[in-house]
DNA sequence: GCCAACGTTGGC
DNA sequence: GCCAACGTTGGC
């Protein structure tokens, strides 16, 4: 079981959209990134990633799960890029902020902290249930 | 709003 | 196939 990270300027696509939308969920479209791409086609339905807001608060928000695997993203003429579909699970209880995850050791490894710019990212294990932890969950 | 980092594009 | 120029992202 891997788990991810989810990368959305609020002012673009907000969690609260996200929660919005349901459980049948939406497509994560629009990533031209094939690192970011290549993140997408290893992911499986049920694993879960944290939803990460950035620009404007800078902080994981909430869980999301992956509902549809890696299909072609139709907003991509090339056809080059895909997708996968993603739902809202829960909100973390207290958002967990880009300056406290720098702030813990453990944590200088994230990609988050060494490669911000990646629009969707790997978690390793022991980072998910650190940041979990944090923000006021006992599980992922 | 600035700018560094990085990915992509296109001329050669 | 290299690499300079350019555009975009995202933290500050």
């Amino acid at each position: 079981m891997a788990y991810w990270l989810f990368k959305s300027e609020p002012s673009t696509w907000s969690w609260d959209m996200q929660v919005a939308s349901g459980e049948h969920g939406t497509e994560w479209t629009g990533v031209r990134n094939h690192l970011a791409k290549n993140q997408m086609q290893a992911m499986e339905v049920g694993e879960r990633g944290f939803f990460y807001h950035s620009n404007e608060g800078k902080a994981v928000v909430g869980i999301v799960e992956v509902v549809k695997p890696y299909h072609p993203d139709h907003t991509d003429a090339s056809g080059r890029f895909g997708m996968v579909d993603i739902k809202a699970v829960k909100p973390l209880r207290t958002p967990v902020t880009l300056d406290a995850i720098k702030a813990v050791p453990r944590l200088k490894d994230m990609v988050l902290v060494n490669n911000s710019r990646l629009s969707v990212q790997p978690v390793a294990e022991a980072e998910w249930v650190l940041i979990c932890e944090m923000g006021g969950l006992a599980d992922g």
